[in-house]
RNA sequence: GAACAAUUAGCUCAGCAGGUAGAGCAAAUGACUCUUAAUCAUUAGGUCCUGGGUUCGAUUCCCAGAUUGUUCACCA
């Protein structure tokens, strides 16, 4: 048996509606857009939502509104038999189509001068305050489709994001976009804590993605030389201003190019993003010049000498700097932990960090350093690139190293893929990759606070 | 995980040093043919988040819980 709770909704709210006329019209066709209609003397069809009603006897006008735009229209008793109903039946909220020819009233607003009008969907719920909207920030996520009705700064953060995204795709005309699984039997790519899954079918434990890197470096493998996804992946941790728990992540791969091309690659695809985002809105960030320097670098100008670091002392280093070293576990944690404190957190302006310490699933450059690099905004890390580690034996160790991290305790490392070394013992080509957090990037340049705002649907507690 | 804050009419918000709550918008009724959040008059609308406690009496004070937010911590 199947319940519905329908508890929250207080149907007395809706019995007045329900008194009026319920619509039931299918076909009427509109002509335009709202935000086509431009010059008077037009005949147009245009529908959409009423938001503002003004009933002045025998007059009324509608503000009409969706998406696209919003438009006045006018209703005149001398035009319409039934104008008593459409004048008691029609509601703030209601769903309606207009035909009419264009003019412009005695203060100069284009307006559609309605002969015909077509109720096509009743608002049974009352709609929120048609001036302020929702204030509730708990409601404006809840019900977004509410929210992106009456505030035009979050369509706006919404609007940059898919911006974002189809500059991207833009950008990488020349790459195949694939799709790779999201639902895996190992969710590796990555150092996270992973949502674990049943497959009822098959009776075994899934891992949704954290990432799909390892997927697309088999690709590598297949022949691709040029490929990208931007899609979900989930990772099973804190949430907070900066983090998801699912979040968009593109994540790209190019065979046979230099680490310098990678870098060259990458700052021009941020370029051509801002770019692209600055015809809507202001970039508050200077991404036209964007320095690059070595992570040695960077530290030492933040008075820190990466080469005087050691065992001995990188706990009183940290100390130094206000870090609780009883939470990080490892030599490498602490060392990140000093880097982000002292260097990441003052970063405003894009800068590009490169030569950074070894990682798992990068190209060693010599004992300490691995072609690995960073672009740095706000304080966040929002590209991460290297060149692909394609050794098949230096991979694996590094894996077996990561399962001793692992059987620490520590959740977070990445997890051994067998599949992925075996298709690496068939050969991939040198490729460089790069993976960009789709969200962090909309949340800075939209000059959000929260990362959830550039989400339509956050996700929310029931 | 911790601290702090918020939760009052459908929405936006007042208010109550402890005595059963108000406004604007929305809704209902009426007036009005050029309004721009139209205006004017009248009406209706409440589990003051939930559960305990203190009290003659709790929306208000205390405790616990729920949801949301902020900060910190964790997590690239």
């Amino acid at each position: 048996m199947i319940e519905e709770n329908f508890d929250d909704i207080n149907i007395t709210l809706f019995l007045d509606r329900l008194n009026k006329n319920i619509y039931h019209n299918y076909n009427f066709e509109k002509t335009v857009e709202l935000n086509q209609v431009i010059k008077v003397d037009q005949q147009e069809s245009i529908a959409g939502r009423v938001l503002l009603k003004r009933t002045l006897g025998n007059l009324i006008f509608m503000n009409i509104s969706d998406m696209n735009g919003n438009l006045q229209i006018s209703i005149d008793r001398s035009s319409f038999e039934n104008f008593d109903d459409l004048s008691n039946n029609i509601q703030l909220g209601d769903i309606i189509g207009i035909s009419g020819i264009t003019y412009l009233t005695k203060s100069g607003e284009l307006t559609l001068r309605a002969n015909k009008c077509v109720p096509l969907r009743k608002a049974l719920i009352p709609m929120p305050d048609k001036h302020a909207g929702l204030q509730d920030i708990n409601l404006k996520q809840r019900y977004r489709y509410l929210d992106l009705i009456y505030d035009h700064s979050q369509r706006k953060k919404i609007q940059a994001r898919q911006l974002i995204m189809q500059s991207i795709r833009e950008f990488l005309s020349d790459y195949i976009e694939v799709e790779t699984p999201i639902l895996q039997n190992i969710a590796s790519g990555a150092a996270a804590t992973p949502f674990s899954t049943h497959h009822n079918a098959l009776d075994t434990e899934l891992f949704l993605r954290i990432a799909p890197e390892l997927y697309l470096k088999q690709l590598l493998v297949a022949g691709y030389n040029r490929v990208y996804e931007m899609n979900k992946c989930f990772r099973n941790e804190g949430i907070d201003t900066t983090h998801l728990q699912e979040f968009t992540m593109l994540e790209c791969y190019t065979t046979y190019i230099s680490y310098e091309k990678l870098q060259d690659l990458t700052v021009n695809l941020l370029q051509f993003i801002c770019e692209k985002i600055s015809s809507i809105q202001e970039v508050k960030y200077n991404y036209k010049n964007i320095e690059r320097i070595s992570y040695v670098d960077l530290l030492a100008r933040y008075n820190i000498n990466y080469f005087e670091i050691n065992e001995n002392n990188i706990r009183d280093i940290a100390l130094s700097h206000n870090i609780d070293v009883n939470i990080y576990k490892s030599y490498q944690s602490l060392l990140d932990a000093i880097y982000k404190k002292c260097c990441i957190n003052n970063i405003v302006d894009p800068i590009l960090v490169y030569d950074y310490p070894r990682h798992p699933l990068s190209v060693p450059k010599d004992n300490n350093f691995s072609y690995q690099f960073q672009i740095i905004l706000k304080g966040q890390e929002i590209i991460k690139s290297y060149l692909e580690l394609n050794d098949p034996c230096i991979q694996y160790e590094n894996f077996r190293q990561q399962l001793d991290v692992l059987n620490t305790g520590d959740t977070d490392a990445v997890r051994m893929d067998t599949n992925f070394i075996k298709a690496l013992l068939y050969g991939m080509p040198p490729a460089g990759g790069f993976g960009m957090g789709i969200d962090r990037v909309a949340t800075i340049l939209t000059d959000s606070d929260n990362i959830r705002d550039t989400l339509l649907f956050p996700l929310m507690k029931w």
